[in-house]
DNA sequence: GGACACATGTAATACGTTACATGATTTT
DNA sequence: AAAATCATGTAACGTATTACATGTGTCC
């Protein structure tokens, strides 16, 4: 009944949502999912409706009192957000992410000059337009979001800046 | 034989990997993989050596004339790296990174103000150690590694620094 | 009335993780 | 001689992805 594995992040990231939401439907949890920003979190209805079972049979959500197919926290499950926080705390939550660009560097030797440069250039744009894309939602995230929201968003445009700071610096050094 | 689906990062960067090494034993493989930074590349053997399968049944890579049991890269190998650089461009190679930290950042309101202020100070002495490491890698690869392994991981130290920024704002947010 | 979003799943497949298992070689 | 590292796997399990399948409500 209870849960004896570590919870993924998959699981916990659901979990958050739906503290967010409160009481919604499986599918407000999926939609949330399928357009996700962060390509580690665009799941459809084959991961996010199993998952969501395992969570119900774990006991850490439950169908809400208030009519219909709504699903809510237990309060095991808000305890179990708490304890993502507190007591997950490994060394692999600070671990560089995987970025693939970075990965991909590492291997940019087999490529020629002409297409390094190439390269670089079309990562630069891409860059440029997820930040526009993550600076518009944080200006969504001022009027209508709450502090925390706001911080996190905040991370997308400063951790994405530096990439673009990044690809930049690497420009410089091929040029050379 | 050859492939119809689009290889894995994983297996991509296992073909890096052996791009770099030249013909290797799988064992060496695996290795640069268990002792990975990045908690994303961390994988054991029975990752490594049903990968190294897969892509020698893809004709990707094979065993070496060079007598034991090393293998190396087959030209068809060598290209599927040229097109992970120049035909795989989507914007997922573009999108946020997952960045477990941030991600838990969205739900840190279920978190008391002394929580909070506690989670921000053991994620900045994690991420100041994360830069640390990272820094010593970097010395290392001045002196022995290629310029590309050397931007890759300036990479690394960049988006390191941008966390600790982004953890440091969090933390003036939190005070007022 | 047709298109579209809402809503909920299942089945096949493949992949990654963990744990187990074994043996050779090298180091201490 | 024992311990550690090199070397290569297999088996069980769980989970994610993809594609398929179905039905309802609502908007134009």
């Amino acid at each position: 009944m209870s849960i004896d594995r570590k919870l993924s992040t998959l699981e916990l990231t659901a979990l958050g949502v739906m503290s967010k939401r409160g009481p919604c439907t499986a599918y407000a949890v999926m939609a949330e999912f399928v357009h996700s920003t962060t390509s580690a979190y665009r799941s459809g209805a084959g991961s996010i409706y199993p998952l969501l079972r395992r969570l119900q049979n774990a006991g850490l959500i439950q169908s809400s009192e208030a009519g219909k197919k709504l699903l809510e926290l237990t309060p095991a499950g808000r305890e179990a957000i708490r304890e993502w926080f507190t007591t997950n705390l490994s060394a692999d939550d600070f671990s560089c992410s995987l970025d693939v660009l970075r990965s991909r560097m590492y291997f940019m030797w087999v490529l020629t000059p002409e297409e390094r440069v190439q390269y670089l250039d079309e990562a630069l744009q891409g860059l440029k337009l997820l930040l526009q894309k993550c600076q518009q939602q944080l200006e969504g995230y001022k009027r209508l979001g709450d502090p925390f929201s706001l911080m996190a968003m905040e991370g997308a445009v400063i951790e994405t800046q530096a990439r673009i700071k990044w690809i930049k610096k690497c420009q410089k050094a091929l040029n050379r």
